[in-house]
DNA sequence: ATCCAGGATAGCG
DNA sequence: CGCTATCATGGA
């Protein structure tokens, strides 16, 4: 009883920046409205409203609201395991509240497949193509929302459906990825009980899916926060700061740097570091 | 107009 | 192994 009492508690204060979990380019799928955000947890419609850094919620969704904007870890212990050079500082005071989401697993996969050199507005798009022709709508509150479309559903369809959604080559990529998933011939269930490495290894094998992507899934929705995604913005940040100076700094030598200098929770200063990065050093804001 | 985007991959040397 | 061209599309 005791201990129901502290979690509670708990639930109440943990801090969280909704903005910056939503828009640091993990999901893509959240609309803003004038209280909050509108979306979907799997296929459950939700509308997230935060105040003064908590969240503001019913009690009928707050154990799947809570799972997925990651208000289960323990954000101070995990900021306490970053290194503490003036970079990595700076990338968590700008937004001390982000937090790494718990996606589900075809959903986040096959974002992250269209996501291949794309800008984050234009996966937007893409998602919201998706979800508006293929998934299925849903309110929350006055808000119409749209799950994420079903493996089957993509399976099933027309390459010339997906080129709709403007997915260009990336189409392809999905609808392989959706038949493997659909046909059973690939379990995405399974990598749970894998090694971060050996899922890593499976995922890989999907086509379209490399080491940025495999890192993109296990850490955002297998909740390996040892996963280290390299994009564009992240290698910027490495090759300006940590191997400044290092001409001959290769991908796998920044990988490997990455994980032991950012430590157990390498993947979520990673998330701080990109969403700092990318909104103090892109032009035109 | 030109460059770039939360990349992956086949085809080179 | 490392390097390069290429894929489709729209934002900046």
């Amino acid at each position: 009883l005791d201990r129901s009492f502290a979690s509670l508690d708990r639930q109440v204060n943990d801090p969280i920046d909704l903005a910056a979990t939503l828009n640091s380019g993990q999901v893509f799928h959240w609309l803003e409205t004038p209280t909050g955000f509108a979306g979907c947890i799997g296929d459950v419609p939700i509308h997230l409203k935060a105040r003064d850094r908590r969240l503001v919620t019913g009690e009928a969704n707050l154990a799947l609201v809570r799972r997925y904007l990651g208000l289960e870890h323990p954000l101070e212990q995990i900021l306490a395991t970053f290194p503490t050079d003036p970079v990595m500082q700076a990338a968590v005071n700008f937004s001390p509240g982000l937090r790494i989401i718990e996606q589900p697993i075809w959903e986040c996969l096959a974002t992250f497949l269209s996501s291949a050199l794309k800008q984050i507005s234009q996966i937007r798009t893409i998602s919201y193509l998706l979800r508006t022709r293929f998934g299925r709508q849903l309110y929350a509150g006055r808000f119409p929302v749209f799950t994420y479309p079903e493996p089957a559903t993509l399976a099933r369809l027309e390459l010339a459906d997906l080129l709709l959604c403007k997915l260009g080559f990336r189409a392809g990529n999905v609808q392989a990825a959706a038949k493997l998933v659909d046909s059973g011939a690939f379990d995405l269930e399974a990598l749970r009980h894998c090694s971060t490495d050996e899922a890593r290894a499976k995922l890989c094998l999907i086509p379209g899916v490399g080491a940025k992507i495999a890192n993109c899934v296990l850490l955002f929705a297998y909740q390996r926060f040892e996963a280290f995604p390299i994009d564009v913005w992240v290698e910027r940040v490495l090759r300006d700061i940590y191997f400044a100076g290092d001409t001959q700094a290769t991908a796998k030598k920044m990988q490997m740097f990455a994980t032991e200098y950012f430590g157990p929770f390498a993947g979520y200063a990673q998330q701080y570091l990109f969403h700092f990065w990318r909104l103090t050093h892109r032009k035109g804001a």
